[in-house]
DNA sequence: TTGCAAAACGGAGAGTGTCTCCGTATAGTT
DNA sequence: AACTATACGGAGACACTCTCCGTTTTGCAA
């Protein structure tokens, strides 16, 4: 890759994290990306060739902080419940960093095809690692596919309506309560 | 109103109805509505001037529904969680069953000026129902919206992952003994 | 340093969708 | 039948995603 090139892509990606981040994926056109990093909508699409692979540019590496969440509630000298409960809020919390991700990372779940299935599979062998380590803790039947589901329904409601952290802490307790062996 | 103009809004209510229940309220224009329906544009606009006002009429009368499936689940003869679980599962299923719908009611959860606040305060009124008849068996601190986010969030995961009616149950199950005081 | 070729560029325009507005048609009443 | 208010259809405005082609620039070899 060319210098030119390789700036202009650098470039892109940090000026569209910027406005994805504050206004939502939806509310930004390519073109208003493409204005403010100062380039052609030809160049713009050539380095992206949709809209959702620039977000999964912009979206940073999830694996180095997926898993020290995951490191960090497991090392919790607590009950199972808390320990989950640590990891399930970390989850949502990446989740809803960015304004829209949750509903678009959630429903690429199960789908091989989508340009957001690496961080799916981050987020899929992070919750066996939990699995794992709190083994019968855990009602049976619980799954990695399963906490996703539920944690991914639970950010994308805490995202669309901007709720604030305690709702969503709410939330989580109830289905940490849920997923902890009665 | 004119009898042409009633004839016209019932064709563009019936038809967007088949439309959107097969294909999803974001697949299907509203160009493809009004040349199925056989009327122009701006007669479709005339009477449902977005695109989210046709949805609203589409979506059929909830509060029969609603009420009919609280009240089933209320007289069932079994413990509170069954009880629960029975609303919790209507409740999801009724949300699922225009693909897109659940997103966008459960979005529209707490706004006023939304096309759909009037189907979020049927919810709120069921879900009060359930709580008030449920009582101590539910944990401290639930309330109604917390409710409808939980089942809300979970139908949105359900619907735009086309998962089959086990999955659902599954997580449905997980809020419920979340729900359920410990 | 110069020349060349491949890579990269910009932006006009195609295609699609939501929505508006104005000349024309029709329903309902007298 | 005449008249008027209501309702109509569809061309076009506007906005967005994406493509394609003539032009420019970078990087390498001589």
């Amino acid at each position: 890759m060319r210098a030119d090139a390789q700036r202009n892509r650098d470039r892109i990606v940090e000026v569209a994290r910027a406005l994805f981040r504050v206004k939502g994926f939806e509310a930004v056109s390519m073109d208003e990306v493409a204005k403010a990093a100062e380039v052609g909508p030809g160049t713009l699409y050539r380095h992206f060739p949709t809209k959702e692979s620039l977000y999964d540019a912009v979206l940073e590496a999830w694996a180095e902080k997926v898993n020290a969440a995951v490191s960090q509630a497991l090392t919790l000298d607590a009950p199972a419940r808390e320990r989950l409960l640590s990891w399930l809020t970390d989850y949502a919390s990446m989740l809803t960093e960015h304004k829209g991700a949750a509903a678009r990372i959630t429903a690429a779940l199960g789908d091989p095809g989508s340009p957001f299935a690496a961080k799916c599979q981050t987020y899929l062998g992070a919750n066996q690692r939990v699995i794992e380590a709190l083994d019968s803790a855990l009602r049976p039947g619980v799954d990695a596919m399963q906490i996703s589901r539920l944690v991914g329904g639970v950010a994308v409601v805490v995202d669309s309506s901007e709720l604030p952290s305690d709702a969503a802490a709410s939330m989580l307790a109830v289905v940490a309560d849920g997923l902890i062996a009665s």
